[in-house]
DNA sequence: TCGTCTATTTATAACGA
DNA sequence: TTCGTTATAAATAGACG
């Protein structure tokens, strides 16, 4: 006679679901136990039939039941845990947002006092509307910046004049730094009375935590 | 090679527990999953590990959730069954402490009755302080029933002198009831205008509801 | 419907890599 | 330890009474 293998589906037989049912929970039943007492672990299994009102349970309803709050206490334990992930999942939208708002700072800033250079410029000399020495330093900055630039431009032309070479990029760097534009900045510093007391320069609107509070107002952008 | 049929008992080696441990629970989970595709049941299986923080559940953690709301919920539908058992039990008590009152008062009205037959047995006629036809009809009970064991023994009494037999039992019931005794009695019923209108006779001090309120004072012991 | 009985499938203990 | 592998035990599908 052959048996053959059993589809894993649904039994539509009503008498065979029921007789298959009852032998593999019994089986089921039975191998809980084992688990149990071969490793003496906790465990519970329910079982709802449809042949009795009752669930079937392992161990014991009690048993169940203390395995249960386990369980309950644990998963509890769990959405601590969930709502810890959603904690730190917003921390660090919260430290992004900053980060945003730093550089949109820093921003503003540059806008902010290329505005009053170009207004000095332009011929009205208002430098009674800057306020503070962190304002002053912060304009230097720009104009050495801006000077830098110019000359950079400047000598790229002459080079390109005396070579008679017509390809040479606008704004290539030069390799070396002592050059007018640099000094002028330098001499501007020490024109306004601040000195970085060295010969690195400084971007004050860097935001890398290198500005000791120095080199940033507290303009109206600034949070 | 002979492989032993394993003893069913905790296993001391702890790399064996744990292989016996990882290899039966995933069997015991593919069983669970085979029983609830065949049968298409509800059912759920926890399994705490000693490997693992999580224990390990069937079908899953959602899934487990469902089936235990179930089970809650029932467990609670037991407990309420309890509390019903409990409630009729403690109904019981009510009804037996009922009967044990009930008694009681017999008892206690019965005492009342006679003390006051042989107040008046004793020389004072102080029947005024009987306030109610109830108390007399009860008293006037008394009366015949004492009554009739006192005829009852005299006409022992008086078969054994007769016979000349002395071994007749003094309290033996006499089959007619027309003796002088319920005659008595019948004579002090409508002496005191209280008669039950019929031959039949009725104990005032039983409680099993044939007293229909006129047998029954409301003396200090009546609830 | 229920338990009992095999043929067969399935689970797994012990072992080895 | 963790995979296979294999011999054996255990479970069980289907038949029968």
């Amino acid at each position: 006679m052959t048996r053959k293998k059993v589809k894993l589906a649904y039994i539509a037989n009503d008498s065979a679901r029921k007789a298959t049912f009852k032998k593999r929970k019994k089986g089921l039943m039975k191998k809980m136990s084992e688990l149990s007492t071969l490793c003496d672990i906790k465990a519970c299994a329910i079982i709802y039939s449809p042949y009795d009102s009752q669930p079937e349970v392992w161990p014991s309803p009690a048993g169940v039941q203390h395995v249960l709050s386990k369980f309950r206490d644990l998963s509890e334990m769990q959405q601590t845990k969930k709502m810890m992930n959603q904690e730190s999942f917003l921390r660090q939208r919260i430290t992004k947002a900053n980060e945003q708002l730093k550089k949109q700072c820093k921003e503003n800033r540059e806008k902010e006092m290329t505005q009053v250079m170009y207004q000095n410029l332009s011929g009205e000399f208002g430098l009674q509307n800057l306020m503070n020495m962190a304002d002053l330093n912060d304009l230097g900055y720009m104009i050495d910046m801006n000077l830098k630039d110019i000359n950079k431009r400047v000598e790229s032309l002459a080079k390109v004049g005396s070579h008679d070479n017509s390809q040479g990029s606008p704004a290539a760097d030069q390799p070396e730094a002592n050059s007018t534009g640099s000094q002028q900045f330098i001499n501007l510093q020490e024109n306004i009375g601040f000195g970085m007391g060295g010969d690195e320069m400084m971007n004050p609107f860097a935001s890398d935590g290198h500005n000791n509070g120095v080199y940033w107002s507290n303009g109206p952008f600034f949070p």
